[in-house]
RNA sequence: UGCGGGGUGGAGCAGUGGUAGCUCGUUGGGCUCAUAACCCAAAGGUCGGAGGUUCGAAUCCUUCCUCCGCUACCA
């Protein structure tokens, strides 16, 4: 393995939309934030990056819905979350943000550099534009009514209730999710960055050189490179951002995610004049911590600007995570389905490490893994409490007791001490190499192992009943465990900071360096310990209880929420619905549209003709059960194309709270084409 | 839809061709220095389903089911 002179670590920006939640932690801060105090530790020259990503059009679009700038929003979070990262001992050489100078200066002069060197493809195009709101729009701030399901709340990107993938030209009444108004097509100019040029090259750094890669990362990557790479937009017609830095690129910003990784740069810049031998050294090893959501933003995309640039190092490693869920359900901001940092800090002070011991040991580090209180409140007791914080008492109550607090000397040891002490070096080499190797989890639990060792290691040799027939025996034994002690708050500071720094306290001890883990000299004879107190205590249920309820109450007012009947549409005048044929029909035939899940595909009969009708349905209803029901049908539906089939028409749907689709029949029957008025 | 990653004892995970393992929980026993903590032992799995390759499959192949993510101006 290649030796690295420094290590620049990078974190994702958090998004300042919303607070940080535990999925957040698990997926990215608490495994960056373990492996730079590791390498700290090591005497490495290592910093570590972070900063709030304040750009975007959904901050644009919460500031409106609140009624407040976008820089109010990002204050707002950019605050809470610097704060928070600082309680929790998430410890960033520099936490920054990209509304600040530097990175307005760095983005821009990165993409003047692209720019000038004839980087970019310069192409305009028709796009949304909502004239109310004066922006152009995302396909995803384009609402309508599905053509297929007749889902009201159908995106411009996709419908979310059949799945189909749509365009915003085939949503029936299209409208912007911003002001509400009619969108209209106006053609725009933008600047592309051609990803396929660096596919060869991409190619071979990812496939060939890093095969070492995570699975997860690795397969994501060669899945992308193996469909051929498109040239992809580095700007948007928006007013929050960096602006486009040339000529005629007024009303220009950068996008997102070309502005938000040069969040890195900027921030480096930040925190030190010589940022540049973090980034421009062929001897600094970078390595980017990310969620799963990421990883074509870091692997593919990232590198290929630096390297179009051309004189950035690239990552070493990208090792991003899964997603966590909490309590079995999805953590959503917007459903506010998340335990939040900065309320866990409130409700459970002084127990940072135990939060960060249960989302290290749970992290989705090759699925998706859920939290739930349970496991948290089982996870503090059973091993924090019942395995380190028991041994760690044990052992300084039994020295206090026997030795005044004194270290005893170590006399000769028998071949069960040997065994132990052997153990103790056997573990810290475990602990390192799960480590280099981004396996936390594993990591984590070598290093209880040790603990674990001492547990054992206590009942076996029995001191205190040893104490009545042989004093100096024991003083070995308490040597031994007292090793064992000290060699805890080595192994096991990267996880647990906060306990591990009272620890120290107690034993006098504070010789924070990796090197020397594994050593069984650490605390020499007739060294001093002080009284020790409670390293962790228990949880009790009620404080579980009192979390669960929380979230059992977030439940209930999001159903809340769901359940709410469609508010009343606008007045129309008795013309406009004239205008509108539905009448009655009979099912003919029904078949499931191959290779769909919700599809299926109706020959009916209008009286006025027999025609197909392409419905989302099929999860209702079977086929073969529907044939020769009667239904009512919009009937003067502009025709549309769907997975190649023309659907003339749209079977009439009552949608329950649930979403559940019931047909619409007439109570008694009717014959085909009669006018439902 | 396509692609990527998952589906292993009650829970969480490891294990990529050769007798199915770890942590927690459960049950029984031991110990009493310790926050009823600790130590020992046991029970518990046809490794998502089906088919195939092989002397032998959790592991390789085919297929299906299922969960998550991405699918390119949704950060």
């Amino acid at each position: 393995m290649k030796n690295f002179k420094r290590y620049l670590v990078t974190s994702a920006l958090p998004y300042a939309n919303g607070p940080i939640h535990i999925g957040h932690l698990a997926g990215v801060y608490i495994p960056s934030d373990i492996y730079t105090r590791y390498l700290r530790m090591k005497g490495v020259d290592v910093i570590s990056v972070c900063g709030s990503d304040e750009h975007g059009v959904p901050i644009t679009l919460k500031a409106r819905k609140e009624g407040v700038s976008p820089q109010e929003i990002v204050d707002r979070y950019h605050t809470i979350n610097k704060k928070a990262f600082e309680d929790f001992g998430i410890a960033f050489d520099i936490f920054s943000r990209t509304s600040n100078k530097v990175h307005y200066e760095t983005a821009s002069d990165f993409f003047r550099t692209l720019y000038n060197k004839g980087e970019f493809i310069e192409k305009s195009s028709e796009q949304y534009f909502d004239e109310e709101a004066c922006c152009f729009l995302a396909d995803r701030y384009i609402m309508g009514t599905c053509p297929l399901c007749g889902n009201e709340n159908a995106y411009g990107d996709q419908c979310e209730k059949c799945g189909t993938s749509l365009s915003p030209n085939e949503l029936i009444d299209p409208h912007s999710t911003i002001s509400g108004s009619k969108p209209v097509l106006r053609e725009t100019l933008h600047w592309y960055l051609p990803l396929d040029k660096y596919e060869p090259w991409l190619k071979k750094w990812i496939l060939e050189d890093h095969k070492e890669w995570k699975v997860n990362v690795y397969g994501q990557c060669k899945s992308w490179l193996d469909h051929g790479l498109q040239p992809r937009a580095v700007s948007r017609d928006l007013d929050w951002g960096v602006p486009v830095p040339v000529e005629g690129a007024k009303g220009k910003v950068l996008y997102v995610w070309f502005d938000a990784p040069i969040g890195y740069i900027s921030a480096t810049k930040e925190l030190t004049p010589d940022w540049e031998k973090y980034w421009k050294d062929k001897e600094t090893k970078m390595v980017h911590f990310i969620g799963k959501d990421n990883i074509v933003f870091h692997c593919i995309i990232f590198p290929a600007m630096l390297n179009a640039e051309g004189t950035f190092i690239l990552p070493e490693n990208v090792p991003a995570n899964e997603f966590l869920n909490l309590e079995n359900d999805k953590i959503s901001t917007s459903r506010n389905w998340a335990v939040w940092l900065h309320e866990y800090l409130e409700d459970f002070p002084g127990k940072q490490d135990v939060l960060r011991y249960s989302l290290c040991a749970n992290a989705p580090e090759t699925k998706d893994n859920d939290f739930t209180w349970k496991d948290f409140q089982a996870r503090n007791n059973n091993e924090l409490v019942a395995i380190l914080g028991n041994f760690v008492n044990r052992a300084l109550v039994l020295t206090n007791n026997y030795y005044d607090g004194k270290v005893p000397a170590r006399g000769k040891t028998d071949s069960n001490d040997d065994a132990v002490l052997k153990e103790i070096a056997r573990i810290r080499e475990n602990v390192e190499s799960s480590l280099e190797a981004f396996r936390f989890r594993e990591a984590l639990k070598e290093a209880m192992n040790l603990a674990r060792l001492g547990n054992k290691y206590l009942a076996d040799a029995e001191p205190w009943k040893v104490i009545k027939t042989d004093p100096e025996r024991v003083k070995t034994i308490m040597n031994i465990a007292l090793q064992i002690t000290a060699n805890l708050t080595i192994v096991c500071e990267p996880f647990l900071p906060f306990s591990m720094e009272k620890l120290r306290g107690w034993i006098n001890f504070n010789e924070l360096k990796w090197s020397e883990a594994g050593k069984t000299d650490l605390l020499i004879t007739g060294h001093v310990i002080n009284k020790p107190g409670l390293l962790f205590e228990k949880i009790e249920d009620e404080d579980i209880t009192k979390q669960i309820d929380k979230l059992l109450a977030t439940k209930k007012a999001n159903e809340a929420e769901g359940a709410k009947t469609a508010p009343g549409k606008d007045v129309i005048t008795f013309d406009d619905f004239t205008k509108i044929d539905i009448r009655t029909a009979t099912i003919l035939e029904a078949e499931k549209v191959p290779k769909t899940t919700r599809l299926l595909k109706l020959k009916i009969d209008t009286g006025l003709d027999i025609r197909t009708i392409v419905s989302g349905i099929a999860e209702y209803y079977e086929p073969e059960a529907i044939i020769g029901k009667q239904i009512s049908v919009l009937a003067n539906l502009e025709p549309r194309k769907i997975k190649g089939i023309e659907s003339k028409g749209m079977i009439l749907m009552a949608e329950d709270k649930d979403g559940k689709l019931v047909m619409v029949t007439p109570a008694d029957k009717v014959s085909n084409g009669s006018m439902i008025k």
